[in-house]
Order: structure tokens, then sequence, then C-alpha cells
DNA sequence: AAACTTACCTACTTATCAGTAAGTTTACAA
DNA sequence: TTGTAAACTTACTGATAAGTAGGTAAGTTT
């Protein structure tokens, strides 16, 4: 009885892709609800049926991104990763983040426009960044004392520095080109002393 | 004769001081002619008057930020300082953003909105990121050959990663809190092999 | 088959946005 | 003293934003 315009009932799961795809081009302030709404040749008022208000449609945003990645880490640990796979797969996501049309890490957008987003957005932002860097902070420990990684000081120290290099390089990739995230990633990996037998 | 409302004559300049927090604090899409109007104590169509469009703003904006980095690495060479004081000099930039109000870096959210903001603006932040890595490579390379600093790769790679990690750790204090950033630098300075001698 | 729910649409409201046209004040020059 | 240009203000416009009220066509439950 699908014939023509039959209900959908994965709207809500469309205006997420659709405003997660908004939000990683352009930003949380230039985008509205009816850019979503035409992507998915919807009314604008469909939006709203879903997601009241745009501070709903953001944290439910975030909220879905930290669900993706605390599923992501638990596959990993149930599959048996070791940390240098771990990190790969860590730097996948950037990677693909890169592909799929110069899209830049959320948390880049929304600590960007922190101060012009909804407070619960916030909230939800320090809990994704939170969640992600004790996660590789784990990753690291584990793979320096295995003496796979070599590096000084506190894991969670050594984590931000990569983090933050990542998050920023996908943004100076828009304005100096893709090619800046290779050698961001080739540069991290060498500091991480996990490069010298492959490379000399 | 400066009585009540005396007519100001640096308007202009202080037009860009607003828009130039404004944009370091909420983000370029964020921030309205109104907002800038407000601050100053003047009309709508005052700020107008001086920048016709937003975009005639954003790029002014951009170009001064350009001029003051051309100036202070001016400044700079003229007063004969090392490599290791240049960066330091270089460190001073974000370090004064974070503490004057979790500022963030301009090219932070310029490239982070980089799909959302006018075409002469997208080309006024790649000549600034351009030229600030250039003037960086230039440094490390300098201290390299001077055996001050000591890491591997062209210097152009190696400077991504700490202007990639700058810009990023900009943004992770909003979220995280301001100590990430003096981790963040002692992290750089532990990878440039220019802190074994103080910390240890 | 009646009652209710889901998933929308049409059509609006209110607010804010960038931008403009025309008038006003002030400083300075002729 | 008058003229003129710079630096505004007043008072708008049209576009777009988020959000809402009310209606409706399907599907679901009773």
């Amino acid at each position: 009885m699908d014939k023509k315009v039959a209900k959908r009932n994965n709207t809500k799961d469309l205006i997420l892709d659709a405003a997660e795809a908004l939000l990683q081009d352009r930003g949380f302030s230039a985008f509205s609800y009816h850019h979503v709404a035409q992507q998915l040749g919807v009314k604008n008022a469909a939006i709203h049926y879903h997601f009241p208000s745009k501070p709903d449609l953001g944290t439910a945003l975030i909220r879905r991104y930290r669900e993706r990645f605390r599923d992501y880490t638990r596959t990993l640990e149930r599959e048996g990763a070791d940390p240098v796979s771990k990190l790969e797969c860590y730097f996948a996501i950037p990677a693909s983040y890169l592909q799929n049309g110069q899209k830049i890490c959320p948390l880049g957008i929304l600590e960007a426009e922190f101060n012009a987003i909804p407070e619960p957005m916030q909230l939800e932002s320090r809990l994704l960044d939170k969640e992600m860097r004790d996660w590789l902070a784990e990753v690291l420990d584990e793979g320096r004392s295995l003496g796979v990684f070599g590096f000084e000081g506190p894991a969670l120290d050594k984590v931000l520095v990569i983090v933050a290099a990542l998050q920023g390089v996908l943004q100076i990739a828009r304005a100096a080109g893709p090619q800046v995230f290779a050698i961001t990633i080739k540069q991290i990996k060498r500091d991480l002393g996990i490069f010298e037998e492959v490379v000399k």
C-alpha cells in the first residue's frame, strides 16, 4: 500500500541526518528549519512537529553523536581491538568527515559557536568532549604500557593535543585544501612514536 | 569642545573592534549589525555608513588581522628575536584570546563557518592562513638549524600540527575549561624538544 | 465503524535580519 | 556667513528566521 506519498515513519531520523550534514557544513546558527525541510521535501512545520524548537533538534543531534560514539567504542572493545587499531579507527572518524564533503568535527563548530548556542546544547557538548577524550586516553595508556606508543606525560595531556589538532586541521582543510589532513595524521603518529619503523 | 556627543572620528575602528570581539565570541553568522551598533551606542545605519554590507565588514576585519600579524612579525624581525622567543610570541596570541573572555582564533570560526561566509571573506581567510603558517615554518626551520628545536619532517608539516592544535584547543577550552590551553602548550613544546632541560 | 493518533500541510504571527532613502547635526573651509 | 562634506539619525523595506494554530488524510485501536 505504499503507492505515492505514503506516510513515512523514519522522518525523524532523516531530519537528524539532514541537520547533521548542515551543522558540519555551515554551523548551527547558519542553518534553518527551512533548509532542513527543503532537503527532505517537507514543510517547515513538519520539522517542528518532530523537534518543537531548534534547541530540541540541536540537543537530539549531539545526543546521537554521543550514542554513536559509545556504540562504536563498545564494538571495538567487544572485538578485542588492539590500541593501534583503536587509534586508527578513531582517525577514521574525522577522515570520513573530510571525505564526505569537507565536513568538520561537530564539536569544532559547537565549541566555536559555543556562546551562541542554547545551554542544553552546551551541556551535551561538554559530555561528548569528555567521553571522547577519556576513551582516547585509555587507549593511549593501554598502548604505552604495551610498548606500542611512545610519549611522555599524562595520556590525557597527549590526547588533548591529538584531539585539538584533528579538530583544527579539518577546519584548516577548508582554507588550505584536504591534503593537510593526511600530513597532520602522519605528524601525530610520528609524535606518538608509531611511525619510525614504517617510514625510515 | 568635546562636550556631550561630540562627533567621533574613530568610529570605523571602534566598529572593527566590536565586530572582532563578536566574531571571536559568537561567530560570523551569529552576530548582527544591531549587536555592533548597540555596543557602540550608535544606530544600525551608522555601521552601514562605514561598511555598506556585512561582507565588507567581514573582509575588512580579516584584512586587519593580516596587517596586524605582518606588523607583529616585522617588529620581531627588526628586534632580532631568536626562534624560541618568536615562538613564545606566537603562543602569546592565542593565549591573549583565551584570557580576554574565552575568545577563539579568528581563523577557527571563519573556517568552521567557511561554507556560510561570502567568497571574499573565504579568500582573505586563505591568505591569513597561508601567511601565518609560512612565517611559523620559517621560525621552526631557523630554530632547527640552530639546534634549539628538535623535530622530524618538513617544518610546514610540523607547523600544521601546532597551528591546528592551538586553534582546536581554544575551542575545546569552551567546553573543558581554560586549563587545557596551558597543557597543550606544554605538550607542543615537549614535541618540539624544547622542554626537557626545563622540566626534567 | 467510531474514536483516536500519527504525520503531516496551509497559513499565519512575531521578531530579527541586512540594507536603504532621506533628513539632521557638526566641523571646517572659503 | 555661507557652503559643503563627513558622520551620523530617523524611519523605513523586504527577506527570512523560529514558532504556532488549526486543519486533514491516513493508519491504528477499540
